[in-house]
RNA sequence: GGCCCAAUCGAAUAGUGGUUAGUUCGGCGGGCUCUCAAUCCGCAAGCCGGGGUUCAAUUCCCCGUUGGGCCA
């Protein structure tokens, strides 16, 4: 059996979003699984939308999530160029091999003249499809419109009857050929259009599986078509489901961000993001686990255990695998990513990170690693551990600052706080319950108001470990700070 | 509009011609606890509808419905 080389073609259009993320991981996952090679092919054939930051993003995208391509751009390979703006005198030469063969054909129709004959088709009740009128035009009469100064498209000529192709996950399927149209293969300005460029690749690239959405499904039967008419064998086919947003309809940014450099942006590890898009579509074959490493994926991928009906994107899900593996990951990898995340909001300038803020972030991380979904949000909800300038939430300074006897109680923790010399969760413990002690009261009638004094919310880390991870000096101005929100208040 | 694809708890999925239809996220309740988390225990929640085939259908077939896609 010959090897298996399966491909990943995004257009760079845009950033690479999880759709297509998705399809690069189950093309990766098979050619890994199989000991094959993994393409990465860019279809930048449309000049106009296509840019050079598109393709940086998409690389970047693949690369953060691990999955590396055996060819390609940057890495190159026997198979290319791999950019199929660099392969147009392939797409020209095959296109003209099939005009030669009579099985693809000059069409000189405008997008006028076709829009008129399209009108008064639907305007008769009928249903439009290209009406061959080009087809069998003489040397003579594409002379006289050549001389005219019309430039032609190519079409391909659909032969009669139907074509059928298996797919992997759905088994046959079947349209009839009069329902395609004689589709142009090259537009009159020499670029390919997607069907055709698409089969001169994969077949020259020597693909053997070709796995992408099911949104292609209807585009295989005119590629199986180009496979036969160009005498290349069919690789196999396997349309994978789509993903979707919760109201069912295509991911975009209504629904959050569809892009994965949106996901790296905010604090998502690749391994998670990867775990959670292998986990859409594919059932692992192994019940109460969900979280699988990039190997074990690869060991267990299979195209049969792949479903067959759409997905919905869950970030609910994606939050809590997300958050699995952060408790997993390394103080030290997570404050460097929330380094990063702090320097591109504006919280921290690049030249203030030492080694001793590095340090800092550590130990923020270590006590918020338990309740946080995503690094970002230590930036969007964590602001008091970067700042004096935090918000304070409404309801706690009305529920637990305002609350009566409080301002006593902040003024007695504050005294026993000032003589506690090491910050240090057991020595802090320690004072503030006996200082409950002395006043009779429950030591979470301290801590409350505190966290709130320090934090501005109610809720949040441990008392101890935040005020040993804040310092004293913080600490100390942000009690005395509360204390006068306080005297305002009742004076006020 | 034409054609194609799909359909199990809210979401991701397992599974079967005869099962108490399983698991994970989420939800709800509880334990732990200074709050929130994390963690542990428990609960609720599903076979799209209608016809067949069959002793028996969630499972096989057909139709419909709904959703999605491609082309126009």
């Amino acid at each position: 059996m010959s090897k298996v080389r399966v491909r990943f073609a995004p257009s760079p259009t845009g950033f690479l979003h999880l759709g297509g993320a998705r399809t690069a991981l189950f093309n990766w996952a098979f050619a890994r699984k199989h000991e094959g090679v993994f393409v990465l092919r860019i279809e930048d054939t449309d000049v106009v939308r296509s840019t050079e930051e598109s393709v940086d993003v998409i690389l970047e995208s693949l690369e953060w999530l691990g999955l590396f391509w055996d060819e390609g751009p940057k890495v190159g390979g026997e198979y290319g160029p791999y950019f199929q703006s660099e392969r147009l005198h392939l797409y020209r030469q095959y296109a003209e091999k099939l005009v030669q063969e009579g099985l693809a054909y000059f069409c000189y129709c405008t997008p006028q003249e076709l829009e008129e004959r399209r009108q008064a088709t639907l305007a008769a009740g009928k249903s439009w499809r290209y009406d061959r009128k080009c087809y069998l035009l003489t040397p003579r009469e594409r002379e006289k419109l050549e001389n005219a100064g019309r430039k032609p498209v190519i079409r391909f000529a659909i032969p009669p009857g139907h074509t059928t192709f298996q797919d992997m996950l759905r088994g046959e399927v079947s349209f009839e050929n009069q329902e395609l149209d004689d589709f142009v293969i090259m537009k009159s300005d020499g670029i390919p259009t997607y069907n055709f460029a698409c089969v001169v690749d994969d077949a020259l690239m020597q693909i053997t599986h070709v796995i992408r959405g099911d949104d292609h499904i209807s585009n295989t039967p005119r590629q199986v078509l180009l496979y036969k008419a160009l005498g290349f064998p069919c690789p196999q086919f396997a349309h994978i489901p789509m993903i979707l947003g919760k109201d069912r309809t295509r991911l975009s940014k209504r629904h959050g961000s569809p892009s994965v450099t949106y996901y790296r942006d905010q604090g998502y590890l690749p391994e998670a993001m990867l775990n959670y898009l292998a986990r859409l579509s594919w059932a692992t074959g192994e019940e109460e686990k969900e979280i699988f490493t990039r190997e074990e994926i690869i060991a267990r991928f299979s195209l049969d255990q792949v479903t067959k009906h759409a997905a919905v994107f869950d970030l609910d899900k994606l939050n809590w695998m997300n958050g699995v593996y952060l408790r997993q990951a390394s103080n030290a990898s997570l404050a460097s990513l929330l380094e990063e995340i702090l320097v591109r909001n504006g919280k921290v300038r690049r030249e203030d990170l030492t080694p001793s803020f590095r340090a800092y972030c550590e130990q923020v991380v270590a006590i918020m690693k338990d309740r946080l979904r995503y690094v970002a949000q230590l930036v969007e909800e964590g602001e008091y551990f970067f700042s004096e300038d935090f918000p304070f939430d409404e309801e706690a300074v009305r529920g637990v600052l305002f609350e009566e006897g409080t301002g006593e109680i902040l003024r007695a923790s504050l005294v026993r706080l000032q003589k506690v010399d090491d910050f240090t969760v057991p020595l802090l413990e320690e004072a503030i319950r006996e200082e409950a002690n002395r006043l009779g009261v429950k030591a979470a009638r301290l801590i409350h108001p505190l966290r709130v004094a320090v934090s501005g919310k109610r809720v949040g880390p441990g008392l101890f470990e935040l005020l040993a991870v804040l310092g004293k000096g913080r600490v100390l101005f942000r009690i005395e700070r509360a204390l006068r929100m306080l005297e305002e208040r009742s004076s006020g």
